[in-house]
DNA sequence: CTGAAAGCGCTTACAG
DNA sequence: CTGAAAGCGCTTACAG
């Protein structure tokens, strides 16, 4: 079943090879000879079997997008805004994306994504961080590769980051603008590239505003290698408020975080922002609706899946360019939990 | 470049009908013979191309997950821990999963995702609500589909839903044996077949409790046909009062709009739940860390994908089985939102 | 500007 | 139990 190109061949009363060119878009057919094709592909509304282009032109027209299970179902639809910016963008180019998660074990070869055994795309997007054999593999096989949100210090890759410095230096600037100063930093996860940046980002403001000493000191942060979590947030504070009673502020290194640490100030009857003002980052959804509601980052979610989308359709395009960074920018959103003047 | 099953028949100094065979298993080949090529398999780590096997075999291995984009990026994770749950399972059946988001408008030649039009999916699996016009479309192509938490009354096709009536019924026994009675009901979107599902369940459980009168009463519920959101909750509950201030307890249809009506409570200095108890539905991330932390109905969303693959396989394996509903089992979680006595 | 022909890497009857 | 051969529906040099 199904109409052939054959079928459209005959009916249009050319060779096929007119009409693979028709379709394509390559090579000149004349006007009316492409006229004359395209109403038929139109009255039958012909499509081109996937399969047999793909066999026949060794392109498959798909990327794949790869992204670590505990990622994909986290609250904040972190990743899962990712995904639909690349899904949004792939359409744009006509192609498919086809979707694989991996766990967090590094069991290789259970954990390779089916599509790269099968060799079922032109391209693969790597969102969060997953394990580092896996990347290790994949860039072996030497198949184009963006990353999202992560990076490994030792692989060269086209990446698509959020400028995670400079929103910590807004956040550092609304505080202290408001008199704050005693500013404490809580983080899970710091081995990841994001997280990384943000505490030093925190470090590094902290510094240009005359900071540096309390911003230095291990007591005024807490970092723990974990996944984020708003337990983390939770551990945090108390942590450093068991040495620093005097805090005035806390970033968190995103919004989950904070959204602990928030319960937990509440919960020793802390008047936010009066007492202590609370930041996060990433602008998930929550923020807006938390009580009360955080001060966050906005983090442009879609548009980094977006990114990530050309960067790898040029990479497809072109192999050998040279690698690129694409800094997405962020702003401050200044919400009650950091609103101390008016 | 690539290895292919030429190659590995040569080697194994067997046909390539053979190795298909091995690579199948399917048909009958000699333990002997099938070690033989096995080895040549893994030793050259062979793959068979997808694409190949797409043209000659007319199979593709991929099944389709479609949602609309708002379903996809909502902060809940809600429709993409779905989507997790749909690549678990296809993982078991060796199947790729390929993505794409609709839009909200009917621009049906525009909207219509790729795979269909390349047919390059065995199946698909539809999340959520989609427009009606597509879903039209779609069943009109005659491809295998499952639904996952959303139905049209007038088409025939496997469904997953989640037992909506009987987690309110769950909610309602809850709230009642604590002696709360007026129990009024807040929900967005109500022609969605789960929202609608959960007021008939308040209905119908209010009704058995003797508390039929009350839920009936227009002044006690709110209803309004919109896109899930916290400010439904805040309307809603701001309605509610105006007419019937002897409230005890609120059932929201679902935790986003059950966090407005939260926020709206604590904006009127009513204690929660003392004054009023709130009750959302989904059990969302934030269910857990919201201040007060809100009982809710947990939801399986993983399991829902899980055994929405399940169906479409057997679909595909079976197109002429009868058409069945799945229903998968939640189960009311109590916290502080609703926990009057101790 | 257009057509005939080879070839992409598999699967699947069909013989034997 | 195994092999030779046709065929899946396209693309892409190559002629003309």
């Amino acid at each position: 079943m199904g109409i052939t190109i054959k079928d459209i061949a005959k009916i249009a009363g050319v060779s096929i090879s007119t009409v693979s060119l028709v379709i394509s878009g390559k090579g000149y057919v004349s006007q009316a000879t492409r006229r004359k094709i395209q109403k038929v592909i139109n009255d039958y509304n012909y499509r081109p079997l996937r399969s047999a282009q793909q066999l026949a032109s060794n392109q498959t027209g798909n990327i794949g997008f790869i992204t670590s299970d505990v990622h994909l179902s986290r609250s904040e639809a972190f990743y899962s805004r990712i995904l639909l910016g690349v899904e949004l963008e792939a359409r744009n180019y006509d192609y498919n994306v086809l979707l694989s998660t991996v766990g967090e074990g590094t069991n290789i070869p259970k954990n390779i994504p089916r599509f790269l055994k099968g060799r079922d795309v032109d391209g693969i997007i790597i969102a969060g961080s997953i394990p580092e054999d896996l990347l290790w593999y994949i860039h072996d096989i030497a198949i184009p590769v963006v990353l999202i949100d992560y990076r490994l210090p030792d692989l060269q890759h086209d990446v698509v980051m959020m400028d995670n410095r400079h929103g910590i230096q807004q956040i550092v600037q609304h505080l202290t603008s408001q008199g704050l100063e005693r500013i404490g930093f809580i983080a899970g996860s710091k081995n990841h590239p994001s997280i990384k940046e943000r505490f030093e980002g925190y470090q590094i403001t902290m510094e240009q505003f005359g900071l540096g000493n309390f911003a230095r000191a291990e007591k005024n942060h807490f970092l723990v290698m974990q996944e984020t979590s708003s337990d983390i947030g939770t551990e945090g504070i108390a942590s450093i408020l068991k040495n620093e009673p005097a805090l005035q502020a806390v970033i968190c290194a995103n919004d989950t975080t904070a959204m602990g640490c928030l319960k937990e100030l509440q919960k020793r009857n802390f008047r936010i922002p009066q007492d202590i003002a609370v930041v996060g980052f990433d602008d998930n959804y929550y923020a807006a609706i938390s009580q009360p509601t955080l001060s966050s980052v906005h983090v442009p979610k879609i548009e980094m899946g977006v990114e990530g989308a050309k960067l790898l359709m040029d990479r497809i395009t072109n192999p050998n360019k040279i690698y690129q960074t694409r800094t997405v920018p962020v702003e401050v959103v200044v919400r009650e939990s950091s609103r101390v003047t008016t």
